[in-house]
DNA sequence: GTATGTGCAAAACGTTTGCAAGTTC
DNA sequence: GAACTTGCAAACGTTTTGCACATAC
């Protein structure tokens, strides 16, 4: 079991990918050729976002970004691109049950699962090939061949403050 | 590990805690006067539905049962009741990406794992003791402590002919 | 030039809420 | 009779869609 450096605390782990952005965006475009996916600027934008976002994020995160820097690309663009990754593979989606749905781009992430706190929000990840293991021989033993899975576990962290997880528990919009 | 017998193919196993039904309304009526909730027939209703349904529903599957059979019970009065029983623990709620939420009632009800047949739609449901104390051991390694979890598994099941698959994958509304 | 993608506004979806009228204790 | 619950319709927040215009190849 390992505990990957998070996000949340230090992103120094995914930093350290930085120079992955390119590599992501020309397997992108060799998918999109694949399957007759034209290139256009739009979706290089939103492309170069997800690619550079090592965390988890919403459609709404995106257009957020794009709007302070004054780049206009529309709500419906932005969903359909998020859509056009799903099928190239390139992003996973996650619904932690809060309404709305995250988002992590999958180059270069191994799979992992997610605990979130209750108490203040934060989403960490883990690494378990034991539970890896255990997962796929259930399903073996059991006739289905698994895809994919989603294990979220809810939790309370003890990595801050009851002063903290009330701040942090305000600034949560989801 | 093992699957429960399953609902989806015979609910034999769920239909022997029948007499269980007025067991539990006589639970949520304790819990509902230990918390100052007032008794009304739509409650009463909703609930016995609930408690006689031993599959996984969502609240449109609640409507639709009360409009066949001429029970006038308004939407909003279902929500507001699932969210009561959610309060009293008699419920849990599952998020599987459709875009809807589908509940089942807790009591007599083990805790328990879900594989979601990407063809088919179809909810499985298996136990594993030694899943749940790998969870529970990396929760507690790591400061952790789990309330709830959620494991998903999408697979293809071998439980149906392609042909039974396309027929029930048209059927599906979620 | 044709097929594909974009932006806008409107629709769709499941869910929640404000409020007046009705019910429970 | 005070507090709570219901039903209706409207609002909600996220996501999807229809359509006219623009762009990619």
């Amino acid at each position: 079991m390992d505990f990957l450096p998070l996000s949340h605390y230090s992103n120094k782990f995914w930093l350290m990918h930085k120079g992955d952005v390119n590599e992501e965006m020309a397997l992108m475009h060799r998918r999109m050729a694949e399957r007759g996916y034209k290139s256009t600027p739009q979706r290089d934008e939103i492309a170069r976002w997800v690619f550079q976002t090592h965390d988890h994020f919403t459609v709404e995160d995106i257009l957020e970004d794009f709007r302070k820097d004054g780049k206009k690309i529309s709500q419906a663009t932005c969903y359909r691109v998020i859509q056009m990754l799903l099928q190239l593979n390139l992003l996973i989606e996650h619904d932690f049950g809060r309404g709305v749905r995250f988002y992590e781009h999958t180059p270069g992430h191994p799979h992992h699962d997610h605990i979130i706190c209750n108490e203040c929000g934060q989403i960490f990840e883990f690494q378990s090939e034991e539970l890896e293991n255990l997962k796929e021989s259930i399903c073996q033993k059991n006739g289905f061949s698994m895809t994919r899975h989603n294990l979220s576990i809810y939790a309370n962290c003890n990595r801050c403050t009851p002063e903290e997880k009330a701040e942090k528990a305000k600034k949560r919009r989801y």
